[in-house]
DNA sequence: TCGCACATGTAACGTGTTACATGATTAG
DNA sequence: CTAATCATGTAACACGTTACATGTGCGA
């Protein structure tokens, strides 16, 4: 999945500027597809204009720099559904902090009991985003996916709760760990 | 997390080649963590080596090309635990499969619902998968990450089984979607 | 005999990030 | 007065993929 196609799919629901692309793919409801910089972005929404796929238009603001503004074709629309229906890249998944639970027999308990709370607390950050985004979706099927990463959140969320202690009895007693240190 | 660090954590279990490390991480243990190419895994390993954080020795074989194996050094060793009490990066999760749910109210039935099963059946490899890689885990950590994977995969899958079909209700009927194809 | 598994490596290319350039307004 | 927000855009860089080059032995 590329900064393109995120950039048509958020322009489907309403026009937009780059600026606010980019807010939406890292603050926003986009954020758990894709994360954007400014460099990605303004280059993407520029070849997708040579393309016919969207619109430009310019728009000056009082004390605020000027705004461009923009906004899908039919034929943008026709592209976007298309690469809907042809074959999806994989979803991927990559997690450093499981990486690190898997050496956690190496690690010292402290830092593995930190890190499994800490993670319980993102967790529930994210959870409370979910509600947030709910209140605001403008899809139909946006209710749907975020209900899934709900029960995916929570499902983890629950599973660290149960069973982080078995991993932190895995992992250096402190004490070992200040003897392995000299 | 890059290349390098998957290197270093597969090199941590014993030697390995760079071919090895490719099979690791795209159809072993490691794939939950990376996919990485050769044209990655081969620089990667000859800076590692230059940088004495690995040692490499040729062994030839009768009929087969020669195998360069790598080991990890104890500076090797001390530099991945280092990294892991590091700020670890974000998880990262990327899903063309959901961003395709979303606008699944613009899209037709047939295909939101062939789809859904796609994933089912896909989520059953992976379980299964799982259970492989549970009989030949090396690490203590392993049985526990498995399973937190298992966990986080059975209730997405739980959730697709009981509410797919809302999802395939909101789609387009596939009646309408020939009618607009005219 | 066709292609796959084994095995290493490079070069071209794609895609995205970080840092920079520019500049006004507003909130702390 | 300092930092953040708004706003666009480029250039250098990092990192990774794909395709290519090379070559043997084995199984269908």
């Amino acid at each position: 999945m590329n900064v393109r196609t995120i950039c048509l799919a958020i322009l489907y629901d309403g026009d937009a500027t780059g600026y606010e692309i980019r807010k939406l793919s890292v603050e926003g409801e986009y954020s758990y597809f894709i994360d954007a910089s400014y460099g990605a972005i303004y280059p993407s929404l520029a070849r997708l204009e040579q393309e016919k796929l969207v619109t430009a238009r310019v728009e000056q603001q009082d004390g605020k720099p000027a705004k461009k503004i923009y906004s899908i074709t039919p034929a943008g629309r026709a592209a976007f559904i298309q690469s809907m229906f042809e074959k999806l890249g994989e979803d991927e998944f990559r997690s450093e902090f499981l990486l690190f639970l898997r050496f956690a027999s190496e690690l010292p308990q402290s830092l593995v009991e930190q890190r499994l709370n800490e993670r319980i607390v993102e967790i529930d950050a994210t959870l409370a985003d979910f509600d947030r985004l709910k209140q605001q979706h403008n899809h139909p099927g946006d209710a749907w996916v975020i209900d899934y990463g709900r029960t995916c959140m929570q499902a983890a969320r629950d599973y660290i709760e149960a069973h982080g202690d078995e991993l932190i009895a895995l992992a250096r007693s402190d004490r070992d760990d200040a003897a392995a240190a000299e």
